[in-house]
DNA sequence: GATGAATGAGTCTTCATTCAT
DNA sequence: AATGAATGAAGACTCATTCAT
């Protein structure tokens, strides 16, 4: 069960405990504890505590870039792959039990982050945006009102990341998904 | 200049420090030091670090709530109200340089924050929504599709505070301020 | 016998300790472990390692000074004083078990010891020189003779202080205060 | 550029600097990457830190005895050979921007440096004592009187080491060189 | 002959909090 | 109402060394 190799182990705890209770919040002693790993094995892999929190951060973004990618080539109409997204949204809240963004909850820690935290968090943030741009393009002949449009979809959807993460509950990330599904119609 | 009440040159203090570096990166050293006052003395007025996190809060609620209710009882129309109500944010924005929401900011350290500072987090959020909810039932007379609106018009807000705090750029309140704008004529 | 104040226990803890292994080798754990202080205590009287070493290296030179004045203004021949002064030097090789000079070892850790501590080191060393200046000034006529001497003392000195400490012996200071002796006959 | 052979490039990177830092001031990890070796590799090599150490300072004793050597079977005279002595000592302080013997440095670290450290260290010194020595017995006729002014200029050589390092000035040296002169004039 | 991964004990420093005065 | 001293636990990070390959 146990990966064989500590870095994994290491990334992989990290991912866990950064998601649940914030960068900030979780200190290396607990992460190797947790990841079975001496502390000199945590500093072999990574240079400091922030290269880790980059590295969870870069893997989240592969991720979320496959998806993304996948799902604007997919035969799809742009309503349902709207609809999908949102609801990969939800269902992604639902799992993490209501913690938001990895990347705004982050940025929201310090500005002192300014390094590469700082770059990746706005790579990360502009990339959904483009997202929901290219979607409303696959949808209105007009870019320009297609990009208004999908910059407002992006602010519905950040505003349902965290006020779901606020409020611990799901409906923002229902009204956001109305929301923009009206935004496609007009 | 230097206030004679130690308690509100405490909370002056925590409240610049809080919101410029969030609340997890701001040490009791560095407020007692920067309000100039002694250790002992802070723990004579808040309990803990926490309860002062919650004075904080409570005292941005306060002025909020009066902004709130002077906007709604003004005789504006809701169209001005909502473009005033954002117009505000912006300037808090630039002013704050980007710090984003306190209560989000603050919520997104730790859901370790059960106590009182939740429920003040989602007071302060309720609240913002009621204000939407209750311009947008000056503007329509179906009460559901003015909470529902007014649901969406505080998403917009939301994401536009925690994406310009993200892109340290002013235009996700501008798109945000368009938005609901749009909304209020539907 | 267990001095009520923290600080000074820590500095003559530490004293002992810097004296017998080198600043570099003493850690603070150890330190306050033998002064029977908690770690924040030390922190709190002491703003880094660093400090403490200056605070250390400052007792000693008072005390240096105090001692040198006393001699130069005794109604002593500049011979006995010299003659004093090597004998003192003596008595300190032997007691502290040939660990030589605490501002030359510390001066050859690093020189990463810039600030204040080089500083010290400097000012100490200077005041020694002109210990053997003006002893020298009060047995020749010729000022600059009397300040050339007074150099190649100083040179003895030191060289009696790391060599009784490299070759764990006490013949260096004999050799050093026989050689100073007949400079002051020339 | 790069030696092939590892075990020379460690070496001569140590040399380096534990000269410029000081042995206890310089981690292995810092002489393996800029020697671009493996961990494993320099333990392949020198089975601990220390006994790094005893090939760095046993390949400075081996460059001193022969030049040492060298000029005691010159054709100089007993005043040249003492005033190139100290010349290569100005230049050598120079060129190491003052950080004086590394025999010293390195024993003023820590009396734990006892086994064969202590050892080395007293036998350079010891030899360089010989040197006065010898060249003042080709100097004097009286043995004694000879050993006895080897060891003056011995300890003025210290001297000026150790205080030209502290003060970071030449003049130590001067000075030291003038009283050595002097005493050969006795 | 060489290597990258792993380790436990250690480094200095800061945390929020409590105590006696 | 105010204070300086004291505290244990935790913070991130480095040390010299060993191991299996």
């Amino acid at each position: 069960m146990r990966k064989p190799n500590a870095k994994e182990r290491i990334l992989e705890t990290a991912a866990t405990l950064f998601h649940q209770r914030g960068y900030s919040e979780v200190g290396i002693n607990e992460i190797i504890e947790k990841a079975e790993t001496a502390k000199a094995s945590f500093y072999q892999h990574f240079p400091s505590k922030e290269s880790l929190c980059e590295a969870w951060l870069e893997s989240i973004h592969e991720r979320s870039e496959k998806n993304k990618s996948n799902l604007l080539s997919s035969e799809q109409s742009p309503a349902e792959k709207i609809g999908v997204y949102f609801e990969q949204m939800a269902a992604f809240m639902k799992a993490s039990k209501f913690r938001g963004c990895p990347y705004s909850n982050t940025g929201a820690v310090s500005d002192s982050s300014c390094g590469g935290i700082l770059d990746q968090i706005q790579g990360h943030k502009e990339s959904i945006r483009d997202f929901f741009r290219v979607v409303c393009q696959q949808q209105f002949d007009n870019t320009e009102r297609a990009n208004e449009f999908g910059d407002r979809m992006f602010l519905l959807y950040s505003g349902a990341a965290t006020e779901s993460q606020n409020l611990k509950e799901l409906w923002p990330v229902e009204v956001a998904a109305n929301a923009a599904q009206d935004l496609l119609k007009n």
